[in-house]
DNA sequence: GTCAATTAAATTGTGCACAATTTAATTGAC
DNA sequence: GTCAATTAAATTGTGCACAATTTAATTGAC
């Protein structure tokens, strides 16, 4: 008899696209939530960095949420044009271009926190369950980024 | 004393980013091993659905990808135009287009086969874990879709 | 001090993702 | 049978995501 082609994987037994799907499900979700605050949820990931602490280098939000200068720099330009954000050239560093937040951008904080408790309470998620479900999230992308991986 | 301004939310804590982060460190895996085979990662994953059963109409694809027409109409001429697929109205309704493989299109799915045990291989999951994981990511799915919702 | 190598961001170009609108076919109330 | 309402895909427009290249500043070997 005829040895069986390979057969190609089954679309939902892939974790990567399981991730995808929920990735894009929790987008839409924040989509309706941001849209009044004029963000988009990428804008908005990069805002939770700067409020942490502002005068970030441009590289360094993008350590942090790994993204590059090709998608941040278009991103910032937006946010600035926005008011949220100012960017100024490092006087130590010509090279390095600098992020602040204005004032403006400090105080919709408040309102991005209020949006925030609010959908927490919606999706009445168990807080043991959501550290468990990220922290294997964080340890699968420590096994993606290897060259090569073992077990997680 | 005056009240606290209530704080935004930290990225690390954020679920929502955990899953960004996860989903796009997946994608730029597989980015390098789709390459050679000519297909980008949105591009995999419908060809994933053909190969389980083609003759579906552009809105089948969509609602198994939650993809809309917008981001599948032109996806799927590339993929024409790649030899990979043929598209036509149906018949019945020619409201309807229904994607079909192609004789290249089909004998990808064995190059994609092989592609996708040997990134098995590499990452070694434990089996029970993966399973585990990807059924807590479709309940949280479900959650989300939810117009209010409940415990996951 | 000079200049090749390096570094940081910006730019260019392709391809999703998705809201809103348009086009064209079908359905169904009358 | 007619036409308003509905449905399916395509189109338009904005904004990521990211590879590859370019521009400009800095560093360091000599």
């Amino acid at each position: 008899m005829a040895a069986d082609s390979p057969t190609p994987p089954l679309l939902d037994e892939q974790l990567c696209f399981a991730l995808h799907a929920a990735s894009r499900a929790f987008t839409q979700r924040y989509r309706a939530l941001l849209e009044p605050l004029g963000l988009t949820y990428t804008q908005y990931i990069v805002m939770l960095v700067l409020w942490e602490g502002d005068g970030l280098r441009v590289g360094d939000l993008g350590e942090r949420l790994r993204l590059d200068s090709g998608t941040l720099t278009p991103l910032l330009k937006r946010l600035e044009r926005d008011g949220l954000v100012e960017r100024a050239r490092d006087k130590q560093d010509e090279r390095r271009v600098l992020v602040f937040l204005t004032d403006e951008g400090r105080a919709l904080g408040e309102d991005v926190a209020t949006m925030h408790s609010d959908l927490l309470c919606k999706l009445s998620f168990d807080a043991q369950e959501l550290i468990a479900l990220r922290e294997k999230l964080y340890a699968l992308i420590e096994v993606l980024d290897a060259p090569d991986a073992s077990e997680p």
